[in-house]
DNA sequence: CGGAGGGTTGAGATTCATCAACGCGTGTGG
DNA sequence: CCACACGCGTTGATGAATCTCAACCCTCCG
């Protein structure tokens, strides 16, 4: 049971289990098992139910929905840490999404029917996934505004502003996480737009060489920022941000 | 207190209060309180910290974000007995949207603090409200694959679609529930490409008069429909719908 | 009667997707 | 060890689609 965590080591403890009692834990793990999912493997499909919530080990999936014409639309890409099924097992009704691995991973399935015991049984655990589901709705208000108003540029730009953040904001160089053509489809563009896009960004002082983003200096992403993306910043407000002056 | 939800006349019980107890109620609506709002007020901006939850009573609100430029991206409209805020309260941070009434509307305001409690002390008020969590993420990814890869006309035809089986389906002329500009910045379009592509849809049998839509029979609409939707409309896999035929 | 707001229609400009070709690195098999 | 194919990314030319700007109609209301 509880040696599955062991089994996998995370930089930070994933969000679903934040705060947890030993004993939920256990509940929770003791129908679950990690298995190993090829890259492209197709985990879910739209339509299928909700049988277990994804818990990334290792690797890395996406979500994302097809039209009939075959396009799809990327809604999520996800690292180790993440989670996914949990929103889609309170929507009621069959997956709107499908679910792929992108790079052979390594993936925890929690059973849907202990989730949705344990959400009745622990308020701490039923707080976690609100917070968690709150969290991929407020991605996916970003995501519609950036493809209502917003240019390839800006869209580029807010991504790695957030994914500058996230990786702790203190390097001018960062890694891209996820090939470009993922990225491109994630943000609603294609990779030929996205390449000639990064090109219209080195006069605004960022690089991308291959995978890795470089900064000119460490407030040349400010420009993307958004009034509630600053309140996550730890710059936030600090004198050389133009962006954050204005608020 | 109770009596608060008596001066308000919902047609079905709003899914906020499904299945809670009097007494979950009670303390839910002990500090809560009425407000009649006119229209166009801003309830709420991006940046604010949320300290209400809103539930419609009478009216309609519209939640959106706003760039530099000025440009508004709606992300909801809601109606009568819907709610708002309860995400944004669980993302920590400050709101990302903004709340404006568009029509005159009267507003229930129920304080933070008594929702976090609640979710805490009542496991079916927490799993009524991931359930309304993940109704709007799932709105949410229906949002985004739109604007990623449909074009206008089915855009306009899925909106129709959902707002058909909503109404229940059972008339073949239903009425537009917002002004045609608000629900083409909803869907990410012009009014102008809007009004355009209502052309387009009479030679699909749907038909705009004003703010009333007329279908020339029964699955007009089937055209525009998802597996994922089929499984909500009560006519699924029925002989008459080509859409359901095919899944 | 006149103004304001919503909606429609038309002409033009812009932007992005599409299609096609090519460079480059990697892995594989001869 | 080399040749080749493959996938990813880039670049260029073209076209289609939507946004923008502008004018107009209609209804509602003072």
């Amino acid at each position: 049971m509880i040696d599955l965590l062991s089994q996998m080591r995370f930089a930070t403890k994933p969000q679903l289990f934040q705060a947890l009692s030993e004993e939920s834990l256990g509940v929770l793990l003791g129908h679950s098992f990690l298995q190993d999912v090829p890259a492209n493997k197709l985990l879910l499909q739209q339509g299928d139910t909700a049988s277990h919530l994804y818990l990334i080990a290792e690797g890395s999936l996406r979500t994302f929905r097809v039209d009939k014409e075959g396009r799809e639309a990327t809604i999520r890409m996800l690292q180790a840490g993440n989670t996914c099924m949990e929103a889609v097992m309170f929507m009621g009704g069959p997956s709107p999404i499908n679910v792929q691995a992108v790079t052979p991973s390594r993936i925890l399935f929690i059973p849907e029917k202990a989730v949705k015991a344990q959400v009745l049984a622990d308020s701490q655990f039923a707080t976690n996934l609100l917070r968690i589901v709150a969290h991929h709705y407020k991605n996916a208000m970003h995501q519609i505004d950036a493809m209502n108003i917003k240019s390839p540029v800006q869209r580029i730009g807010y991504y790695f502003l957030t994914r500058h953040i996230e990786a702790g904001h203190d390097h001018l160089d960062f890694e891209l996480p996820f090939q470009k053509q993922q990225i491109s489809n994630y943000l609603g563009i294609t990779p030929e737009t996205f390449s000639r896009a990064l090109k219209q960004m080195k006069d605004l002082g960022i690089d991308v060489d291959n995978q890795t983003i470089k900064l000119r200096d460490a407030f040349s992403l400010c420009h993307f920022c958004d009034p509630d993306t600053a309140a996550m910043c730890p710059k936030q407000g600090s004198a050389g941000c133009t962006a954050c002056k204005n608020s």
